[in-house]
DNA sequence: CAGCATCCTGAGAGATACTG
DNA sequence: CAGTATCTCTCAGGATGCTG
């Protein structure tokens, strides 16, 4: 605050700092909530959540399953048996990421409506020959 | 219900349907985010969000701006004045949407070592030359 | 001051085929 | 069943330069 300013303290935002931003660059990715969401009833085969997800890929489910487990949110659990039977569970740790995002979810249910309409209406006005005002 | 299976019934999840997922495509984005924690506070201009989070470069903070715009997020108000002021500003809907997020923010700062901890551990494990067990 | 236009790169993600 | 291996492509995002 060296600088008079106009009053209000814009205080700087750092992308490696904000932990919001921490969690999104894990999240974020198009699949991991969906698995997050897949496995939240229950321990669930690979297979089953290859039909769970909508138009998941074996790789991608693969990638982000990896990835979930090197963070600690799900668990892989191999039965050494034949056929082979692997088996994804969310740790405590991701059970509880799972009950934050129905702060999302519910913000998304309350506001969808409003926001595809605002999209429609920015839209309509940045339309190729718009008469303006 | 139909098959008998395991007994879990591993429901399907849509990824167009999932309400989530809606707000992350709307949010994941590597700025989007860090504009609506820096215009938290109040109203603010474009040149203090520029140098309020670091690293953006002017051209993502102009497309982003928009995309929140588009989404009814936040509210443009040119003065026309010389030299030009314009103020980006969260609606209501971008107000609650920062609060949700706080759930988020609240899970991150709990376990950021936990993770940290599960990847260092993920990545020796994997390391080129594990003598494994 | 607050943008827009352009060029360029790379990570995320899809499609497809092969295997312990 | 539960993966791996390639190959390709799209597009978010960075760098840079120009304007009302």
């Amino acid at each position: 605050m060296s600088r008079g300013n106009t009053g209000v303290t814009s205080q700087v935002v750092n992308a490696h700092a904000c932990p919001v931003r921490e969690v999104l660059d894990r999240v974020a990715g198009k699949w991991s909530v969906l698995i997050l969401v897949a496995a939240a009833h229950g321990p669930i085969r690979f297979t089953e959540l290859e039909r769970s997800i909508e138009g998941i890929s074996r790789r991608m489910l693969t990638l982000t399953l990896r990835n979930l487990e090197r963070d600690g949110l799900v668990t892989r659990t191999v039965h050494a048996t034949v056929p082979p039977k692997v088996e994804y569970a969310l740790t405590p740790v991701a059970q509880e990421l799972h009950a934050s995002l129905l702060g999302l979810t519910d913000w998304a249910e309350r506001h969808r409506v409003t926001i595809a309409e605002s999209r429609a209406a920015y839209d309509a006005r940045h339309e190729p020959g718009h008469t303006d005002v």
